[in-house]
DNA sequence: GCCAAGTGCGCC
DNA sequence: AAAGGGCGCACTTGGC
């Protein structure tokens, strides 16, 4: 019933904003679920008269905002995500209640050994390992000043107490995040049915919620299983932020390397390294070229660096790297200068290549990140709108995630070859129209997708 | 008991 | 001059 009712809710203040008409609504708590009465059905047949005079409202509003393409894209994108909210995800709720079973046990070892590691507290009571306090305390009575107790932290720190910790932590957030609670989503024939928010997401981008399917990890992934008979095709795009960041900016140095096919991340190493690229080289690449592409300072890429890559460098390298990466790519050196010339004029407001807004942006950041990530979501939904406006040619196919640059799709066992090639088709398609349009203009950048076929969302 | 802020972490 | 971005969620803490 919360359904209908949140519609409705945005039905009135729409409909007030654009046709000042105010909207009776005094039947909207009412049970629609028994005999309806002569007033409610009048009340219904109310909401539907300004249905027409609505979209006409809206249709000339976007117009003038020049967001009519984007109207279409998102108008294009509704059926395919009702599809997949209405599909669910299918889940193995059996084998994730047995799995969490041995992590609730590893829980209480882990605890009973952190209790081990330190004295007992004066009053008594059981430690919270979950207390920011209480943990620093903890480590303050073994001689260890924390400034916070992040992963990133304790990982620096060479002390029994601080390993026990990081195995606590996995385990308990793996318990918290999607334990039980994500039991409690899963229904009678084994499936998720969550929240998908067209537009979650200020960018463009979607959203998901109770539960959040855009955030499982791996341990958990490995439970989504299609049923008996049939499988998931799990396509993503290649590197896309990377490619719509060289169409963008019109870096002709990455354009190029994408056309011939080569990594970025390897051509930013060389640019980076002085001898030859090894493994690390590469890592540190990749946490270069995402960072310095949105911004990114010196100082950040330093703590960037040691956080996620476990990579030590100095300031002074730091800036060197950052040095580097604009004197590789001056095409993308000229689009932040440009865009941060754009930002001292006092504009605020950010497009994408398919014209989606993005107001009141003020942080450079932001500026140059919204762009991107925008056009990722526009190709992405025209992606969905294909694949639904297609949805003949493959009987049986659901699609039942989507995650950013990945659609997830599940089908009879029989039909994956099938199915991938379709899945396939219209990801490429859906990106190259936002990218490589007729109405596009500068040069074209290939998009690449890869597909894994599992019964799993893992691996 | 509820609420908001702060912290931390999962994914892209 | 400098600044990575985007989400959702659990848990503790501190105030009412």
């Amino acid at each position: 019933m919360s359904r209908p009712n949140r519609v409705s809710h945005k039905l009135k203040d729409v409909v007030r904003r654009e046709l000042a008409v105010e909207l009776d609504k005094v039947h909207q708590k009412a049970d629609w679920g028994g005999q309806l009465t002569d007033e409610m059905l009048a009340y219904a047949a109310n909401d539907t008269k300004v249905l027409l005079p609505l979209a006409e409202a809206l249709a000339s509003r976007a117009k003038e905002a020049k967001l009519e393409l984007t109207a279409e894209i998102e108008r294009r994108a509704l059926p395919a995500i009702a599809w997949l909210a209405n599909a669910g995800l299918p889940f193995d709720r059996e084998g994730w209640t047995e799995h969490l079973k041995g992590l609730e046990k590893e829980k209480r070892l882990l605890t009973k050994e952190l209790d081990k590691l330190v004295p007992e507290a004066p009053d008594g009571k059981a430690r919270n390992w979950n207390s920011h306090l209480q943990v620093k305390e903890a480590f303050g009575l073994a001689g260890v000043k924390l400034p916070n107790i992040q992963e990133k932290t304790l990982s620096r720190i060479d002390h029994p107490l601080a390993k026990n910790l990081l195995k606590y932590k996995k385990v308990s957030t793996m318990l918290s995040n999607y334990g039980p609670k994500l039991l409690e989503f899963v229904s009678k024939e084994d499936r998720i049915y969550a929240d998908w928010h067209q537009i979650g997401a200020e960018t463009g981008r979607m959203s998901c919620s109770k539960p959040a399917l855009q955030n499982l990890p791996p341990e958990v992934k490995g439970y989504v299983r299609a049923p008996e008979g049939r499988v998931l095709i799990k396509t993503d795009y290649s590197q896309i932020e990377l490619r719509i960041a060289a169409k963008i900016s019109g870096d002709e140095k990455m354009l190029e390397a994408y056309q011939e096919g080569e990594d970025i991340h390897v051509l930013t190493a060389k640019s980076l390294a002085s001898v030859g690229v090894g493994k690390e080289d590469r890592k540190l690449a990749k946490a270069v070229n995402f960072g310095l592409l949105y911004g990114q300072g010196a100082k950040g890429l330093k703590d960037y660096a040691r956080d996620k890559y476990e990579m030590d460098i100095t300031l002074g390298e730091a800036a060197l790297y950052k040095r580097r990466f604009f004197e590789t790519y001056p095409g993308l050196a000229a689009w932040h200068e440009r865009e941060r010339l754009r930002m001292k004029r006092g504009e605020t407001e950010t497009r994408t290549l398919a014209g989606r807004r993005r107001v009141g942006v003020t942080r450079f950041t932001e500026w140059v990140n919204a762009p991107v990530q925008g056009t990722g979501a526009d190709g992405l939904k025209l992606a969905l709108a294909l694949l639904s406006e297609r949805r003949e040619e493959c009987p049986g196919a659901v699609p039942v995630a989507c995650v950013h640059d990945e659609i997830v799709v599940e089908c009879h066992e029989d039909q994956d070859e099938k199915v991938s090639a379709w899945l396939e088709k219209v990801m490429i398609e859906g990106m190259e129209e936002v990218l490589n349009g007729s109405e596009v203009v500068g040069p074209r950048v290939p998009v690449e997708v890869e597909t894994h076929i599992d019964k799993t969302w893992a691996g």
